[in-house]
DNA sequence: GATGAATGAGTATTCATTCAT
DNA sequence: AATGAATGAATACTCATTCAT
C-alpha cells in the first residue's frame, strides 16, 4: 500500500461563541442535506457552503479539510447511537435478552432513518475512516456492550465473550447498514430486527448452556 | 436524491482470441494491483492501463469504462465465492450443520485473502453498485444458499426460512467484509469463522424447535 | 438524429465588480485570439485560459462551459449589429432605400472586419447554435427589420412582406458570411455591397408596384 | 493564422474494379447515414466502417482520410446539382426568367432533401473545405451559370454580370442551406423559392434596363 | 486486399484548498 | 472573522490513424 494518506480531522478551534456554533451547526445540516440529495460523489465543501448559506473560507474555518466534515457527521451519529445504547442497556426493569431485542429493534430503526444521507456517508468512509479519532469513538461504543455482555453472558469465559461482544456489534452495525441501504417499511424493520434478535437470543442462550 | 445515475457495464467485446483474453487478464491483474497498491480513490484508468503494459484505449477496447472493470472484478469474485459455496454444500457426506461451519471457515478465509484489494473494491462499490448486472449475479448466490436453506430448516415455514437464509448470507457477507478489513492471522480467522458458526448453529437449531 | 444535446450556456455568474468584468474582457479577447489563430478545432478553454493569463479554473468560474463562451462572442457580436442597424435604419433624413444602401454597405464591412475569428466562429457554431438562448438574440434583429420593411413597402400585403423581410435579413447575413470568408478589399466590398444593394432595391420596387 | 493545416483529399486509389466500386458506395451510404443521425461530431470513421460493414482499415483504402469522405460526399451532391443546373437551364423552349425560376425552386427543393444530413455535413466543412479540389468543383458550377448569365444578361457589362452572376449563385447557396436547416413543408418551399425568384428576377430586370 | 487491435495525444470539466481583501 | 476569487492538478473517455497478421 503505497501513498496512501490518513489526513488530520480534527476540529481546527473549539467553538465556544455562541456565533460559531450556530455556524458549525448549519454547516453540519448543510452537510445532511448535500450528502443526501446529491450523494457522497458530488459532496463538495463548495456545496455545502452554499446550502448553508456561508462562503466556503467560513467552512474551512470551523473544518480543517472536507474528510472532517464527514467524520464529524458520523461521529454525531455515534455518539447518538451510542447514548441510545447505553439508555436502553441501563434499563434493569427488563431482563437482559429482552433488552437486546429492544436494542435491536431501536438501532435497525435508526439506521433506516435519513438512509439515503447514511448510505451516501458510507460511501464516503474511505475519506474519514482511516482518521485516528474514528476508532477512539468506535472503541467507546463497544466498551458499553461489554458491560452489558457481562450480565447477558454471566458464566462465560473472558475470550469467548469478547468473540460474542465483536460478533453481535459487528452483526448488527454492518448488518443494519446493508438492511437499510433499501427502502424498507416499518414492518419490514420488525420483522428484520426480530429474526435478528432471535438469532443473538439463540446464541447467547446457546454460549450460556455450554 | 437526484442526478445519481446507473452506467451501462457490461463488457464492450466477448474477447475469443488467445490474444484478447490474454489482454483483458492483464488489464484485471493490472487493477487488483491497483486497487491494492493505491486504493479506491486513485484507481484510474490511466494507471490500470499503465500498470498493464497497455495503452488507455486498450482498456477502452474492453471496458466500457471504469466501473465496468471493477464490475468485473467483482462478479469474478462472487463467481468464485458461488463456486465454492456450492462446492461446499453439495457435499452429501457431511450433516448441514457441519457443512454451514465449513462454508463460514471458507467465506472468512477467502475474504480475508488479498484484503486490501478487497477493501478497495468495496469503497468503489458505488461506481458499480447499482448497475443492472450486478443485482443478477448477487441473486444467483442467494438461490444456491435458499436450496440449503431447506435441508436445514425442513419444518419451518417459508417466510421464517426466508428471513433466515437473508439473515445469515448478509451476516456472512457484510460482516465477513468488516472482519477482513483488519489484518487477520489464520488463527484469528478460524476463531472468528467458529464464533460466527456457532451463532448460526444456534440460531438454526432454535428455529427448528420452535 | 440521435442524441444531439443542447448545452445551457447562461452565464454563470453576472460580474459586477470591476475586477470580474475585467476578468471576463480578458477572457472574450483571449478567445477572439485564440479563435483567429487556432481555428475553431483548436479552441479550448485550455488555450483560453493560458491566452488570458488565468487559470482553467477561473474560465469556468465566468462560463459554465466553452460553448458559453463562444455564444457570449457571438451574441456580443448580433449586438453590436444590431445597435449599428438601428442606427443606421433610425435616420429620417435618408430615403428608406438611401438607409438600407447604407446599411447594406455598414453590414458587409463590419462582416469582413475579424473575418477569420467569425469563419472560426461560424465553424463553432454547432456548439452553441441550439442554445435557447440564441434563439432569442436572433428574433430580437429580426424585429428592428420588420418595421422599416413596413417603411420600404408601405403598400404589400402583410405575408408578402414578412417574406420579403425574412428573405433580405437572410441574403444579408449568410451571403455576407460568404462573402467575409475570402480575404477582401475595401475596393471589393464597396463592390459587392453596392451589388447586393442594387438586388434589394429593385426586389423593393417591384414588390411596391405590383 | 497559425497551424491550420489543409488536409489532402485526393482518393487514394481509383477504384476500377466492381467490387471497389461497391465497397465506396456502401462506405458512402454508410456516411450519410452516421452523419443524418449521429450528426457531425459523431461522425467518426469506426462509425461509419461499422455501418458500412466493413472494417476501418478498409475505409482508409479507399479514402485518405476522414475529411476525404467528407469531401466526396459534398463532391458528390455539388456533381448532382450542377448536372441538375445544366438541364435546367439548356432547356431552350421556356424563357431565360423562367428557367431561373424553375432553378430556383430546383435547388431549395433539392437543398430540402436529406436535411439533416446536409446541416452536419454543413458543420463538417471546416474539415474539407480548405481543401484544393473543393474550389475546383466550385469553379466548374459557376462556368455553368456564367454561360447562362450571357443570355439572362445580354446587354450587361462583364465586371457587373460577373458580379449578379456571384451574387445571385451565392444567394441560392447559401440562402437555400439557411432555409433548409428548419425542417420545411412543401407549401413553404414553394413560397420561399418564388420569393427569391422574384428578387433575382426584379434583379436582372433592373441591371437590363439600366 | 482486408482486418481490427493498438495507440496515445487531446479535451472538457471539477474541486479541495488558499489567501488577499 | 468572513469572503469568494483564483488556482491547477487530476480524470474519464474519444478517435484518427497505423500496421502486423
Amino acid at each position: 500500500m503505497t501513498n496512501r494518506q490518513t489526513p488530520r480531522i480534527s476540529t481546527r478551534k473549539q467553538p465556544q461563541q455562541a456565533r460559531s456554533t450556530e455556524l458549525v451547526a448549519a454547516i453540519l445540516e448543510a452537510a445532511i442535506q448535500v450528502l443526501a440529495k446529491e450523494g457522497a460523489t458530488r459532496f463538495t465543501t463548495a456545496r455545502v457552503a452554499e446550502k448553508a448559506g456561508v462562503s466556503v473560507g467560513s467552512v474551512y474555518q470551523y473544518f480543517p479539510n472536507k474528510a472532517a466534515i464527514l467524520f464529524r457527521l458520523q461521529s454525531d451519529e455515534w455518539q447518538q447511537t451510542t447514548q441510545m445504547l447505553r439508555a436502553i442497556l441501563a434499563n434493569n426493569h427488563a431482563a437482559p435478552l429482552e433488552r437486546l431485542r429492544t436494542l435491536v429493534h431501536a438501532f435497525i430503526r435508526s439506521e433506516c432513518e435519513e438512509a439515503q444521507m447514511r448510505v451516501a456517508l458510507n460511501d464516503a468512509a474511505p475519506l474519514y475512516r482511516n482518521a485516528p479519532e474514528a476508532v477512539e469513538v468506535r472503541a467507546a461504543g463497544q466498551q458499553i456492550f461489554e458491560g452489558f455482555m457481562l450480565e447477558l453472558l454471566p458464566g462465560v469465559t473472558e475470550p469467548t465473550r469478547t468473540l460474542a461482544c465483536d460478533l453481535i456489534l459487528t452483526t448488527l452495525s454492518s448488518v443494519g447498514k446493508d438492511f437499510s441501504g433499501s427502502p424498507r417499511t416499518a414492518e419490514d424493520i420488525a420483522v428484520y430486527a426480530d429474526g435478528m434478535a432471535d438469532m443473538f437470543r439463540a446464541y447467547v442462550i446457546a454460549l450460556n448452556h455450554s
